[in-house]
DNA sequence: TCTTTGCCCTTAACCGGTTAAGCAGGGGTG
DNA sequence: CACCCCTGCTTAACCGGTTAAGGGCAAAGA
């Protein structure tokens, strides 16, 4: 590897008139800037990076911290910031903390050494305490998905409006018909608790005059098979509940299987929901009914604030930046006037909920039509 | 930030002794460790990795080289490239190529000038010759499931033995009475060539007497829509084949998808299987036989095996390793007796294949079996 | 002709570590 | 008492770049 004094030698000038003519800064004559030019071609110059960054305090390197990227939510999210960094000349280091805070702790004291020059972090591994301790000297951190904002330093963040998510699930279970809707959340994880899905649910069904039943939210993991447990155990109960919104799609799909498994149709006998949008969810059989959170769109716009804010050295503003969520409508939700009649037969009334038709999956008509049941319908 | 020379100065010694503290290796007495340590604590001294890694040529850092990460066989790669690198000390840059191979050489050439110890590329957006070339000065490179062994440079190399794959795969179909078989494989990108699975598969069948009907080959891009559309050609055609042998998970749920698009069930009217065991292949309806690839397995081999080379120096032999894949039957195959007769009838006769029987999934009984029908069996 | 100006290049310090070599001084040995 | 060795620290060079300041020289102006 040819280093810089090489090149400086062969050309007849010394390192600092290389360094001009590699970097375009200083005024270097057409003749000299050619022989220099003939040189680094000759020798295959390649500038160091480390021994630039060490002088620049520029390592042109990202972090993307997340809990697992084995988990169908991250590829894409990994793939955009690779992307939109690799566009504007920085590399990135993946750092997965498989929810273990000592993990992450470890990273972002690991990262700062290394002096990368702005992270991505999403939820999950990550302390509050430590995210703070590492971004007080000034390092630019950009927050993703994050769901919790009261605790949080002052970051900015791009997301999705969660409690809006969890109300386009209730409002779409609401609006055929549902009123008893068993969810599986997950609350156990410090810090990926789903605590503003399971919020904007609840306040939708309630401003619909759903009183909710507690004893109806079972706590998931995040994983299928946490999914699978809590939606047999709900489907268990003396009155089971007619849908289940899980709180994202891996458990929304441990739930599809677990109630197939019990000999329970879906959407026949349960209608389900899920949050994300995960590339299984299409495949799913029946495929699942889910809310779509824009991943790409997220990580890129993430990744632009966080190189912008490294080029102008200005942060950006921290109120979080939400990007929309929307409903896709897929095939394990049906209306309830599809259910046997005696399991519908016990539940509520639906009072209109106007405040919330706007968020209603078209045609805002099935509303309405939710009351008109039950006809004996048949599934 | 602390540097080496403030601790120095608060401890009353010079740098070189703080190193010698700090790294653990010249001789130092208790009292000046002592104090040197109290001093880090009190100015809560981290050393500067870039300035290490200039003075060391060492920068524990690793690079895994992927086409393109939301591909759902990778991120499990991923996860445990991650994960062994992490336990060694060892950061990871994630680098996607998007199956481009000017994105790849960019990323070479930077790798490179960014010292990183070592490399894991895998094929797809990586040029056989700029590897070459990033590999003439002795970079440690592990390849990982290279499928074209002929042209590669002399690097060491984990993965899976393709040909066994297909193999497999041929003998599963066969020991289910199927004899015309499509294949849709991923031919067309210049460096992701699925030609060893096609050539595993093709031998096995001819080893059983079944000459292999190339017009039963279609071109897919590794992608579910490209499986969709080769299998609507396949099974459109005059002859259609009763069984179709996808060379990815995704072409082959792609090719149940295009079959059930049509009206056709699976596995009653056609078998399906697929390559990588990925996590959709779980989910599908009906869940999708295919053979597994060991890929966390196979991920941290590598990384290993990497990470062993530059510790002690001294290259891994250039053999392939190769890791197991098995059969993995789930619910897309079944056998060809459960066809219509009328399917079935036209068929030529399974010679038996001695020299594969070892390959056949259990019970290997069923494959002369075969022979017995048609007996006009149901679907 | 002398001074000024401006261009182009060099000098030298710096980024923050590591490390081989050198040296001071105490203790042991002959 | 002289010599040697060993321990423990310092010195100084080095890794490979960047960059502010300085200086030589030719052209322009007085």
């Amino acid at each position: 590897m040819a280093t810089i004094y090489e090149v400086a030698k062969v050309a007849g000038v010394t390192a600092a008139t290389v360094s001009n003519v590699v970097t375009g800064k200083g005024a270097v004559s057409v003749g000299t800037r050619r022989r220099v030019q003939a040189a680094i071609v000759d020798l295959g110059y390649q500038p160091n990076l480390l021994a630039r960054a060490l002088a620049t305090s520029q390592t042109y390197t990202l972090s993307l911290i997340l809990p697992n990227i084995a988990n169908p939510f991250y590829p894409e999210i990994a793939l955009e910031v690779e992307h939109t960094a690799r566009q504007r000349g920085y590399s990135l280091f993946l750092c997965n903390t498989a929810n273990d805070e000592s993990i992450g702790r470890a990273y972002l004291q690991q990262l700062a050494n290394r002096r990368v020059d702005g992270m991505i972090v999403m939820p999950g591994g990550v302390g509050i305490d430590d995210l703070a301790a590492a971004t007080r000297h000034g390092l630019p951190v950009v927050l993703c998905n994050w769901e919790e904002r009261d605790e949080l330093p002052a970051l900015p963040m791009v997301g999705v409006d969660f409690a809006h998510a969890g109300s386009l699930a209730a409002a779409h279970l609401l609006g055929l018909g549902h009123r008893r809707i068993g969810v599986i959340a997950d609350v156990a994880s410090p810090h990926t608790r789903h605590t503003e899905r399971v919020a904007g649910f609840a306040a939708t069904l309630e401003a619909a005059g759903i009183a909710w039943d507690p004893d109806l939210l079972r706590r998931g993991d995040s994983s299928i098979a946490s999914g699978y447990r809590a939606a047999q155990a709900l489907c268990a109960l003396p009155e089971p509940p007619t849908a289940i919104f899980g709180t994202n799609d891996l458990m929304a799909v441990g739930a599809l299987e677990g109630a197939l498994a019990l000999g329970l149709g879906v959407p026949a006998a349960l209608s389900i929901v899920g949050v994300d949008d995960i590339a299984i969810s299409s495949y799913t059989h029946p495929p699942l009914t889910t809310i779509a959170i824009p991943k790409g769109r997220i990580a890129a716009e993430a990744t632009s604030m966080l190189l912008d804010w490294i080029a102008t050295g200005t942060a950006p503003p921290f109120e979080p930046r939400y990007l929309d969520s929307a409903l896709v409508p897929r095939r394990t939700t049906a209306p309830i006037w599809e259910l046997p009649p005696e399991a519908v037969s016990a539940l509520p009334e639906v009072r209109p909920a106007e405040p919330h038709r706007h968020l209603l999956d078209p045609p805002p008509a099935t509303h309405p039509a939710a009351r008109i049941l039950p006809t004996g319908a048949t599934c």
